[in-house]
DNA sequence: CTGAAAGCGCTTACAG
DNA sequence: CTGAAAGCGCTTACAG
């Protein structure tokens, strides 16, 4: 399959159909089809398909092959950006598990416009993919009427909703988890910097976590923020909170989010972590790049795009798959964090 | 266009054909398709059809389509990552631009493989692509070989080759104009720390600009090294260069490789621009997040896929297009060099 | 195991 | 301006 199989002699003619390798091997379209797609052949009629086809370096025409087939097998995903850690790397492992798999990728950028979204549901759609995989920020009722009119299976990645099958993170334990470690740390003078709760994940669940985690000590000051998801929005709204709160942490809603907060603590002066603490969620290469680096709740975006592949595959065959599936996570404990417990002694 | 074109009635019944259309329109199936290719109906005809369209939310079955026409309106780009700035950046430059002029993206992602890059041009061109547009690293005469036997139109990023058409970054003078900014700055002790000359625009034209601003200058000492393209392998050989050369300044040859050399900076314990100076190439996010900021030059990766896209379409009406085309850069200035003639006053 | 025929949904000359 | 027919390359019952 490695080499043989290219089509060497192409640049002399025409592409070669399956007609020129039924005459060149001598028998009809059907048996070249029937080899092709693993049919009842005998072993003679075998061989001389199999020499027509090295010697043509035919290779069936895909559009023909849908057409009749009224389906693909690509499967189609819908990503909000191309440009953020998060996606590439779920796309990474989705692509990976589905060339594994034989199948393709396709992917369909909205540069997260919500109307865009709701197109490429039904374009992908009306290009006959088998599954749709949508890297999902928010799910409107767009998105459900959509999706149940193409009838086509689906996958969510990052939000889970009761109509479909998710494959999503474990924002609130992640969420929990971030909060006791900073608690643990000593920390109680907090500000949670989040994001709009419409983002059920990342604004709702994350918090929901941190939340809980602080209701199990006393005497524990936090104050809630919302910003977004740009790293200058979050500088700007960072500058504001240490004017206003000077809390001894920040913990932030995504990396990118405490990326702004150390912008700000720098332009103010500060150093992390002896004047304040900052930690993040999700675990981006460059938390690892800066110095100091950052406190994070790493997610496994890839392994999450790996499974995915296999899921909305399972879903393809019909057969069952869980509801929803989370993937775990794990708190990277690096120096944007203090200990103030043995800051005292 | 935006909504009425919706397939509202799909999740009733199975999708309709040109022929329903004819048929409820009362008209030849011909007909319906000359008015989708805008051919010349009358005017009640056209009202009829309109009507049928939008009560069936009909939309043409694009394998049909492309079983016709023999090929597809979709441009394939073979990236050889994902998970890069200059990647994600060019892609969404490519996307965008591509939309516009109604033509489709389709991503082949080749993870850094020179062999999956071949068999990514062959099977894009058997899937009909109208042209292929490669984010190269390194022509090989696989390559070529490749290109000839598919015979689709073609255009490089990255890199050029006198077989065809591409679209370059001004590497040479970006390297040219980094090496004067350094000298201007008084660095006079320089490490140049570049990766392998495979590499025409990265490894070669960079080194070559910069080795001809050093000429214009006296005793300046430079020493050139090779790493990889990663952080840590940045890392590892700018840790061994600090023992043997202790240079003033490292003029790194990415963006990359620079987050690397700064790492090792920190962990020897010496600030910068204090100690040592830094820069490096690409103009990538992160330059400009961390602290120090580091000084660069600029690409812009997102602009040249824009006008990637519009060349490739002019290649595909066979238009003419310039060889090579080269895009700018911008040298950005930051923190992370001095200026050592202030320092001496 | 093998082949002839019909059909997938569309487009394109060719008549009219 | 409009329609009937052929054909794009493949697959799928149906006979044999």
């Amino acid at each position: 399959m490695k080499q043989e199989n290219r089509p060497h002699e192409m640049g002399l003619g025409k592409m070669s159909t399956i007609l020129d390798i039924a005459r060149l091997a001598g028998v009809a379209k059907s048996t070249v089809s029937r080899y092709l797609n693993g049919g009842s052949v005998g072993e003679a009629t075998k061989k001389k398909i199999e020499q027509a086809i090295s010697e043509t370096g035919y290779t069936p025409n895909p559009f023909a092959q849908s057409l009749k087939a009224k389906k693909t097998n690509i499967i189609g995903t819908i990503v909000p950006r191309l440009d953020s850690y998060a996606s590439s790397q779920t796309l990474i492992g989705l692509d990976e598990q589905l060339k594994q798999m034989n199948y393709q990728m396709l992917i369909s950028n909205t540069s997260q416009s919500l109307e865009r979204e709701i197109e490429s549901i039904y374009s992908l759609a009306n290009q006959k993919m088998a599954g749709i995989i949508l890297l999902a920020t928010e799910i409107t009722d767009q998105h459900i009427e959509a999706f149940e009119n193409v009838k086509v299976p689906v996958l969510l990645i990052g939000q889970e909703h009761p109509d479909f099958h998710s494959l999503i993170h474990d924002d609130f334990h992640a969420g929990y988890e971030m909060g006791r470690y900073v608690l643990g740390k000593g920390y109680r003078k907090i500000a949670y910097l989040g994001v709009t709760e419409r983002d059920i994940s990342v604004g709702v669940k994350r918090k929901q976590g941190f939340k809980k985690a602080i209701q199990e000590v006393e005497d524990c000051e936090v104050r809630f923020y919302e910003t977004l998801f740009k790293i200058p929005a979050a500088q700007a709204s960072a500058r504001e909170i240490l004017q206003e709160f000077k809390p001894s942490i920040f913990v932030c809603a995504t990396d990118n989010i405490a990326m702004g907060v150390l912008k700000a603590s720098y332009s103010e002066g500060m150093t992390v972590p002896k004047d304040m603490g900052v930690t993040g969620f999700g675990g981006y290469d460059v938390t690892e790049i800066i110095h100091p680096g950052l406190t994070t709740a790493k997610f496994f975006y890839k392994e999450a795009g790996e499974k995915a592949a296999r899921q909305i595959v399972e879903l393809l065959h019909e057969r069952p798959v869980e509801k929803v599936t989370i993937s775990h996570f794990e708190i990277i404990e690096r120096e944007s964090v203090d200990n103030l417990f043995q800051r005292r002694l």
